[in-house]
DNA sequence: GCACTTATTATGAGTACTTCACAATAAGGT
DNA sequence: ACCTTATTGTGAAGTACTCATAATAAGTGC
């Protein structure tokens, strides 16, 4: 498959060595977008047994820092990871049953790239803007609106 | 100090009750906002030095479901919480040294509440939108500019 | 193709942060 | 003041992740 190749240069062009390893945990974010950790563990070694947990932990904290994988944190969860990256997409999380969807901004370019600070604030130099919506997904909505289970927990 | 009644109060109205552990840890967040809860734990121990990490960790998981503290997690941090709720405030984080600042958006009203969605896609109903700045403050700016350090770090 | 250098992975243990189960305590209504 | 039950303390456990070090293998030069 071709795709291997595009992950070949790409880590020949960041100076890394193409392994087995980095090509199976590649290709199972590449085909699982926002799984966590263990989930591409998963997913990899249906391709490569032997592969272990800690390999995919380095793999993936370094292939995030070279921007070839893109993390996310969502609250309550373990970090997800994706291929899709040099957008500017974000993501919204049911804080129902957790799933998660890519979403684009809204107002069409970066969002709030340039916040306003308070006067007594040294202000940063912003790179990075990561939008993360919370709301519940059209499957949750309908689920609540069953008579039973329309009451929320509150303890 | 009147700041006391107000949390009583709020708590009252929350059907809770007034604890001083709790009226501690809500007083160590007030003082110490976007702080850990180890941090809290500690501020809070110089009024109540009986009082226990696990407990911390009850009351503001509480509180925050309560919606009396707001919680975050920017990257490769420990959860942080503070007391300024029910706006719509955002933060950004420096990427170097790990400081927080709190930022309103530069839209001038919530970013992003209607996102843009694929069409392959089910939308949610947004309930929440944060926004996570991330960049480089002034100080470490400073310290970046030093000859011997410039070099960032590449493996 | 073969040896060599060193990046990469596997192994095993360890850490940080948070949560759980259950007994002890104390807040607030009667 | 008593009683009910929310809340806290105690001690242990769990999840997600990292570290140190030895084994392996990618890519370079011969």
């Amino acid at each position: 498959m071709a795709e291997q190749e595009a992950w070949a240069s790409a880590l020949h062009s960041h100076g890394r060595r193409v392994t087995k390893q980095r090509l199976a945990v590649l290709a199972a974010v590449q085909h699982n977008p926002h799984s966590p950790a263990e989930g591409i563990l998963a997913a990899a070694r249906k391709d490569l047994p032997e592969l272990t947990a800690q390999s995919v932990y380095v793999v993936l904290s370094d292939l995030t820092d070279l921007q070839m994988l893109r993390r996310f944190e969502p609250p309550h969860s373990p970090a997800l990871y994706e291929t899709r990256v040099g957008d500017n997409h974000h993501h919204a999380v049911c804080i129902s049953c957790g799933r998660v969807e890519d979403v684009d901004c809204a107002v069409g370019h970066a969002p709030c790239l340039t916040p306003h600070w308070d006067e007594d604030s040294k202000p940063m130099t912003i790179q990075i803007a990561d939008v993360l919506y919370q709301g519940i997904c059209q499957d949750c909505q309908a689920k609540q609106q069953l008579p039973t289970q329309t009451q929320v927990t509150t303890k």
